[in-house]
DNA sequence: CATGAATGAGTTTTCATTCAT
DNA sequence: TATGAATGAAAACTCATTCAT
């Protein structure tokens, strides 16, 4: 389940999920992508220098390299270690009907104007998705992250399909659609400050599911069933 | 009209296209633009220097500084810039029919794995897209032409509803829906390598289209007329 | 004639050798090279940083690099210079006669305890051919000089055994192992601070031009001839 | 005997030739002197990293300064550890004509281009009397052996003139001028890649020695004794 | 003994900007 | 206009050294 938002929000922003002493170098490596974090939310992927990272950070700039050789590595490993902290939660939802996992899938879009900590988190992994173009390591993580998200939703779709809730749309299709727009309305949302961009297209998504998705008689038939 | 890929592409790719001599200053302008444009394709936001726009410039570093005090000037120009090569063809179509017109719009958002150029010119406006957060000016630019952009598929909207072609939604809704669906598609495919996302995007917009927008009896209604 | 003593000296601490108002680019570079020479001579090889470059130039460090894309190249540059100061002497000399000639050409290696200037470039030199060893680049240019001056000692053997004033030896041998002789003197005398170590290889040579070398009967068989 | 060469060849290459267990601090350190070794001849002094050294070494960083208070102490012990390496066999022969003798000693100076040991270890000594100048500690080391190697020509000398077989020339000064002479040579050789150098000197001090040094009715003579 | 982590001073290099011509 | 030269601030990165364990 895509959680883009809170996920990484909550997870660096209290990496308390460490049990007991732990090992002081992944200690280490955590804190320094918890402050490359906060660092790049602050100054922006074109802006971020080492000594941003280390500003966020309670060691010496020193300690960056010794964990990291060069900018680029230590930044390599912020990208997989930011697509973890989305991954982690892809699957989590107690929802089991299709309809409401497909709307609480779309809901945990929406950025409420308050959100600051959930608009900061959309906007690096829309900074770093742009430096995929010019960075192929990180277009593959990248890549296969959206494609994850896609396929999340292709699921809920195909589960749907299959319970005769949802019309026979091609769930790929349709899955990746729905995502892409998603997606779409938080860029606008988060880099443009269209307030409620991500709320509109939850909307619009919802209604479209009602409308087209939906299978016409869905209630009739179930309760027939 | 929609046509930020190919706008921007014969304007800069052939910046040779203005009448007589005009004035140098406008000339050597014009020139620092398009070689601006390039180098930022190039070398992408966060790597850009005054240095690589030099050397998309037949001229010295100095002279960009005698038109441009400052690289920020110069970029904030530049994303003026950009959103005139877009916006002067905002308007320009030949059709007339709300259904037809709708299509050609979301048409010219697809990109074939090909054309570079087209891909090229929309990853520059995604860069700058997310310099927006860290510059209010850009913002403000970028802004408001987006909104132009979802307005003019409101537009469209709204004429097919008072034709009686569309179904009566909301056509600022529905507009921005569609409108942001393909930039986020656009985006996926320019950033992620994601071939024929905005094809896919396109396709199920028109399906969207046709099983959710057009009046039912449309057919009828029209050859009845 | 060799004089890799003070050619170097005389030129770079006395740049004299530029008419009128020059172009500052190479009044820039040349003094770019007399300041890596001093530094060169102060710190040593492996030590020098560009700073220390910097501190015997009277204009700022980004200077060098604006003339030099990086250390590696000023350096080459700096080699190339050196060889050049030493190479443009090579043929300098008014004596003709073989024996008074080769006699001037050792002489010109003995360094006189209070002579520090050429004790100084000796040692860049040697500092430099060291270098050779992990430099390609370096190696090429030195050995190249090495082996013009080994042929220049050739041919003044080569002069005097068509004279008749020397033993028909082989020049390129006998030539070889005199300059290789002073050079090692040199290095032995620089570097370990053996006073006089090159005035005593000198003495040696010309005891053994006089015992080996030269024609015993020369005044006759010359007179007769 | 002078055998700098092989000397030391033999000695780190396989430092592995010490009895039983040994007290493990001298283990330690033979190691670390071995590490060095190798470090310096593959990066060069100027480029020699404690990080180098470790690397050299199955130990860490740390480990070199727990035996070593400063990289300056460690290269101090090193330089007389080399000085040691060659020491040790400087007076060996079975030789005892001084003739012969004279003619073994110039010879083991004779670098093969095969030889790549002997090439790396006469370099490391010239890097480390390159930065005796800058040290007066490495210099008196090196000035010693230095001047130890002169000696033993000499004596090889004083000994020939004394049974007669060498011409009454001054001992001191020829053995000096021979020592330096071989050592120019494998300078030139060693920094330079000049193939050969080595052997020519050889062939260049025996033709000396024969034509020069010899007396004349030498073989007469010893028949005749 | 031995190490990994950490540091601070220093090194090369980059870059926007200024200035004299 | 236009440029090459020049600069200073700051960037990434290096490295000897220290320290807790």
């Amino acid at each position: 389940m895509d959680t883009e938002g809170d996920a990484g929000n909550s997870t660096e922003d209290d990496p308390g999920n460490r049990a007991g002493e732990g090992d002081a170098a992944s200690d280490t490596q955590d804190a320094i992508m918890g402050a490359t974090y906060r660092a790049l939310c602050e100054h922006g992927y074109a802006n971020l220098t080492m000594q941003d990272i280390a500003d966020e950070f309670d060691k010496s700039r020193s300690l960056l390299h010794y964990h990291y050789d060069t900018k680029e590595d230590l930044l390599l490993a912020f990208v997989e270690q930011m697509v973890g902290w989305i991954g982690d939660r892809l699957a989590e939802t107690e929802t089991e009907d299709p309809l409401p996992r497909l709307e609480e899938y779309v809901d945990r879009f929406v950025i409420e104007p308050g959100e600051s900590d959930r608009q900061t988190f959309a906007l690096a992994i829309i900074e770093l998705r742009v430096q995929a173009v010019h960075h192929p390591q990180f277009r593959e993580k990248l890549r296969s992250h959206y494609e994850r998200n896609v396929e999340t939703v292709a699921e809920i779709l195909a589960d749907g399909i299959e319970a005769g809730v949802f019309r026979d749309v091609d769930p790929e299709r349709v899955g990746e659609a729905i995502y892409t727009a998603m997606v779409g309305a938080r860029t606008y949302q988060v880099t443009l400050g269209a307030e409620d961009a991500t709320r509109r297209m939850r909307d619009a998504i919802a209604e479209f599911v009602a409308t087209d998705l939906l299978v016409a008689d869905r209630d009739v038939a179930e309760y027939a069933g």
